[in-house]
DNA sequence: GAGCTACTGACACGAGTGTGTCAGTAGCTC
DNA sequence: GAGCTACTGACACACTCGTGTCAGTAGCTC
């Protein structure tokens, strides 16, 4: 191989991030490696040397993929939202911008794939987000909630909120219809935490 | 073509039949004909005798699918459940039953796919499940609810959840965590239809 | 200039893909 | 038995797939 994966080349992460842009627009399922390799002005030569085979190339994708996930998380983490509720806005705005449709088409694409087929290098994909969203919102949560059993069911439910409203949302088109479920479920989290049931 | 699609012959349901079990082991993505003729006792020739070709094939899969969901919603159209948390909780029962557990998956990945590509056989899938369900939704709400722009975002919400936590599920297999998601959601739902905000 | 590393081009191999062609056969009606 | 419909088997075609082979070349260090 070229260099670790750790420490990538300069070509690698240049032909990495084409290959990116062009699953972005082209979908995972239907990827092959000549139409690729043409699109980002390589050969399937190179592409073999550089990521090793075909899913080294899609699983160095995905983790592209996740990085964007990830530095959203990461955001939410620096800012700490004050609450579920806070936090569940914001990663909802940003769920929501036109300019990451493609991106969230890429991820629903691979989580569907990742329950469908366990191994190749979707491998664990779903659960992997899962657990990394859920722990950002429990990173959101109050110490004493965070730990009980209830906080679990809130994250749980406000994850599942935000998960459901972004398929309909990739479905529809509809933002404002899923903007509005999502602001209201917000909503009574917040009077839920003012007044606990 | 063997017969009409609206009246398909008995060899033909025969093989769908057993096609759509083969399916719902292996998944839709890998797909091919050689080994699915082989699976089901046919051959590839048969196959495109009586559904046209491949997509045709698979356009009558995922119909045979669907006609499973329309199974569980024609049932609470029927005995009509009393508003919108008794709806809910009588899907999540039929969602988290794990013989659905296959079904579900290739739900998620036709939905998935429908989204990447919007041609070929699972053209509008998601936009049709979206939209079936939000009126199987509307329909167990009262009816002054049903009308108003409230009522759209409240069944709006339920889908969501619904969905969110069948994601949740089929990534993470807890039942346990997303029965009780839900459920804490169909309780605020009913105590606010008690007590409306 | 030798030698090393990183990268690249041309080409071929074997397998698998959907689909087309041609020739059937079983069962039914007349 | 003729003729029709529904279905089936054997085989081939053109193509795409991921991958392997062999021979390079540009840039750097010594």
């Amino acid at each position: 191989m070229s260099s670790d994966a750790a420490n990538p080349s300069a070509r690698r992460t240049e032909l990495l991030e084409a290959a990116y842009r062009y699953v972005l627009a082209h979908g995972l399922t239907s990827l092959s490696l000549r139409p690729l390799a043409e699109a980002v002005g390589s050969s399937t030569r190179v592409l073999m040397f550089l990521f090793g085979n075909k899913d080294g190339l899609v699983h160095a994708l995905l983790e592209r993929a996740r990085a964007d996930e990830l530095e959203l998380l990461a955001g939410l983490r620096a800012d700490r939202p004050a609450g579920l509720a806070q936090a569940a806005d914001e990663v909802w705005a940003w769920l929501a911008a036109p300019d990451h449709r493609a991106l969230l088409r890429l991820w629903a694409e691979a989580y569907a794939r990742s329950l469908v087929e366990p191994d190749g290098p979707w491998a664990g994909f779903a659960r992997a987000t899962v657990t990394d969203w859920l722990d950002v919102l429990a990173a959101c949560q109050p110490a004493p909630e965070r730990e009980s059993e209830e906080g679990t069911l809130r994250r749980t439910l406000t994850l599942a909120v935000l998960r459901g409203a972004l398929l309909d949302l990739l479905a529809t088109d509809d933002a404002l219809r899923a903007t509005a479920a999502v602001t209201s479920y917000t909503a009574s989290l917040r009077s839920g935490d003012a007044a606990p049931e």
